[in-house]
DNA sequence: TTAATTAAGGACAACGATGTCCGAGTGTTT
DNA sequence: AAACACTCGGACATCGTTGTCCTTAATTAA
């Protein structure tokens, strides 16, 4: 029903939301949502082939909201990255013959129960606790001395 | 979430529970419950090593309950045949770090909701409208003639 | 222009779910 | 007992998802 992809995706979207405006490297979305890197990058892929984000390359490049948060359903956004199953309709039901209507009608509904609550969520608000994580520093320089490593994080 | 196999398992064994006592050919089952035949097989063998149900070979053989399907929820069977995605603990979302609290929170209730619609319903409560089918005729011979089919299930 | 940085895209591997097949075991018949 | 028919049980094949890697393209800084 819900796969791993859909709910990286989720992550990464809702990382991305917290930080309007902004233009944020794949790297540093899959750090702070904790998805593996080089498979991040291919659910970016898959959302600015959709547009829910515009990506840029290059220096100062990376990944930037294309869309008003407040106005996307986490529904939407899971259907971006891969087909969702839906419950049947009463019409298939019918196929199979009437013998399997109190098990299908409890199948279905469990999973229309999932559609609900992912219809009912927008991204914004999934991402409205998110901003503690901007306390943090977002990306060390791994770049040896030169102008001297200032990455004492505990500040 | 739930998976195809978590509804041949279900479709069957709520076939199985509708005709109590009996020992069904999983070739039997596979055609009321519209599952391909060699998957039930497959499914049921796993039924079978987890003492859902207990399997005869030769003649005459099949499967049958193992178990009081008014005591076996849907839940149980799911996870025999294969794991279920449960929820979350909120130790695991204390280790994502806090700023997706509200995404997993949503997240996890929709998962709530479905292992709870499992674990309401028994096999007995799912195959109560199951019955209908014996009306018609289960399976037909196909071997031609010889000692004719004496098998006329409607009594 | 050259070098550095970053996304875009495809090829490849690993894994589980799904689907198919053949051998082992059981009962019947001779 | 031996041969045979029937059915389960486990091994084999296929497919989509998940995950990794490498090459290419675009953008910026020097």
């Amino acid at each position: 029903m819900l796969t791993q992809t859909s709910e990286y995706a989720l992550r990464a979207m809702c990382a991305l939301a917290a930080r309007p405006g902004e233009t944020v490297p794949a790297a540093e979305l899959a750090t702070q949502a904790d998805v593996p890197q080089p498979y991040l990058a291919k659910i970016m892929q898959q959302l600015a082939a959709t547009h829910f984000v515009s990506g840029r390359r290059g220096i100062g490049g990376g990944y930037s909201l294309a869309v008003d948060p407040r106005k996307v359903t986490a529904l939407e956004l899971v259907m971006a990255v891969g087909p969702i199953r839906k419950p049947r309709t009463s019409t298939e039901l019918d196929e199979l013959g009437d013998g399997f209507k109190a098990l299908h009608e409890r199948l279905d509904r469990a999973a229309s129960g999932v559609l609900e609550v992912l219809q009912e969520s927008t991204i914004a608000e999934l991402a409205q606790d998110i901003g503690a994580i901007r306390r943090e520093e977002p990306v060390l320089s791994v770049t040896p001395g030169k102008n001297g490593a200032s990455r004492s994080a505990a500040g």
